[in-house]
DNA sequence: ATACCTACTGGAAGCGTTTCCATTTCATGA
DNA sequence: TCATGAAATGGAAACGCTTCCAGTAGGTAT
């Protein structure tokens, strides 16, 4: 089988080749008939255009890049499913670029990768791009869409973060608590990524508003993951002499991972220690962890979206016209405060 | 800046668009000066090559598809990892199929984005093609490798699931137990994907040959997750009465559930109730869970490097030579039973 | 019947590379 | 000095589509 050619499904349809390609592809000035008859004829061959002939002459690629600094925290895998499904649907591939915690390898993304025109558009998640690789990409007509980030000029979906963080705390205060810990992201997780400051500094604001002093001790830090804030809460839940009543972790896997430290010390939560985190994990449901919902997958599923509609807006010859969405917006994501039950007025 | 072309980068060079196309892709029989010559103008300008014109004219497409259930589950974003880190170091673009739980997705994806040509390699993880998928795919020249999932003729990486699923069994049956529950996987997701069914055809060989009965009330199913399987477990540790002394989970996701119910029971792990896992997810550690060991991660990463292998021996134009890896190998991955401390010997 | 407009159609010019092939250059040994 | 082959070079033909543009048919109004 020679991998049937458009040239060979116009013969086949007894059509010109132009014809049956703007059949093919939906468009108008086509009569029924010949539609009809390059459809058969395609289906007959098996034809399938070729995707880089195809994208070398119209210039639309139906290709969208996703920039994650992981895939296997909470977060990013439910943002690349939500991006995922959606893009798929809409007939588009999605390019998965997993930058990691290698900083070369962002580099290299967005030089070798990025700009080789290949990509219609750029989702990129809690990555800080430069001023300078934001207009490298929209200078080459490519929108952006930055989740959970800020990208200074580009179009971003977020949560407040800061406020949310405070609203978190300000719930442990209102339950009267004072003596609150924080279980907050590691350095290098903030480098490209400032995600576990800003929620620290929702943190500390809500603490200083109300009066109440920050122990140094009692902000710790882990990377993310149960197993890393569960080990970080055994040092913090150790001695019972200095030992605080409540934590905020930054994420409800954080989260997690204090209550099982918790209870390895014999610690009821909410009784002995309450324990609020922030992200909507589906398995915070098990241990009944007080957070806040964001829908992480549908903030993926709304940055693909935003993206088709400019893309489809700015159809043919994306390369020549006017850069897309010049308005670039900034979308809040609605969240959702969720109050179970690992969170309770302290038993002192 | 109107994007510049090879065309721009030989005129500035003074050289030919041949060989500046040569001398940039590295190829032999460019003269040391000319190469230079051509490399300082490509930078200059800013060259980067049009991916789509570069592989419509090589045939070449620097990418490589992978197909995955689902994202969020534990073994399958670290075989994306794995996959994923290698891929990118090599220059290569990932192109992600999420095919999830809609068949419908399926079927699309091999059909619209698979074929399309666009892909020089796909790896498929615990998804079951059909021959005539696959063969459809070898016939157009795309090597594919399989796994965590048996693909007739093509090669595959896997794990000896029935053997290891035996091997978890025989350690508790080892340790004394005899009665024994199983937690597999639900019954959809044995469709695509084998794997629970034949994990649970291990644990029943092993209690057979032991001249253990099984009994269908402890055999319980989940969705694979740690909630999931919180909930069947809370059903098979809810009397007392028929109580299992030990659970083998075919994840450890499950067993970690299993665990978690235990625990809510106020069942001590392991004195009350011995839980085996399989797998090597990270979160093991925490739990002490004692676990057949497998590296996802390092799976996707082999996956990968075979693929590249393959590519790089069947270098220029793949669609016109033989098909690359005429033998389709059948790797067998090594796993590491890993006892830690949530299986012991029965206290009754 | 003629003019005119519209809806279709097909030829052919790109899209921006890679690579074949013929040609030129250059070093080497006789 | 000249033949000889290897190394380097450039022209031009693909690669397989999309789309512009000119042209053809077919219908309507005059």
């Amino acid at each position: 089988m020679g991998l049937a050619g458009i040239k060979d499904v116009a013969d086949r349809a007894g059509l010109s080749i132009a014809t049956v390609s703007r059949a093919l592809s939906g468009k108008a000035n086509v009569s029924a008939k010949s539609r009809q008859l390059a459809k058969a004829a395609a289906d007959e061959l098996g034809f399938v255009p070729s995707y880089h002939a195809s994208s070398l002459a119209s210039g639309r690629n139906h290709n969208v890049g996703l920039v994650v600094p992981s895939i296997h925290r909470w977060y990013f895998s439910s943002v690349v499913e939500g991006v995922s499904g959606t893009l798929l649907d809409a007939g588009y591939d999605l390019t998965l670029y997993n930058v990691g915690d290698r900083p070369e390898r962002r580099h290299s993304v967005l030089n070798d990768f990025l700009l080789r025109k290949r990509l219609d558009a750029v989702i990129a998640v809690a990555l800080v791009l430069s001023e300078t690789e934001i207009n490298q990409l929209l200078a080459i007509h490519r929108p952006i869409v930055g989740i959970g980030g800020a990208l200074a000029g580009a179009s971003t979906i977020r949560i407040d973060d800061a406020r949310l963080a405070r609203t978190a705390t300000e719930h442990l205060l209102g339950l009267g608590h004072t003596r609150i810990a924080h279980i907050t992201g590691e350095a290098e997780l903030n480098q490209d990524f400032k995600l576990p400051g800003i929620r620290r500094a929702g943190f500390e604001a809500a603490m200083q508003a109300a009066g109440r002093a920050i122990r140094p001790e009692w902000v710790v830090s882990a990377d993310f993951t149960i197993q890393g804030a569960y080990a970080s809460a055994r040092h913090l839940l150790a001695s019972a002499a200095g030992r605080p009543t409540a934590v905020f972790a930054a994420s409800d896997e954080m989260a997690i991972g204090a209550i099982l430290a918790a209870r390895d010390f014999g610690l009821r939560v909410p009784q002995d220690l309450s324990v609020i985190g922030m992200d909507g994990h589906e398995l915070g449901e098990v241990f009944g962890l007080t957070t806040i919902n964001q829908d992480a997958r549908g903030q993926g599923a709304l940055a693909a979206r935003m993206l088709l509609e400019t893309l489809d807006a700015g159809a043919k010859r994306p390369d020549k016209g006017t850069p897309p969405s010049a308005a670039a917006t900034d979308r809040e994501y609605p969240t959702e405060f969720l109050v179970r039950n690992s969170t309770a007025v302290p038993s002192t």
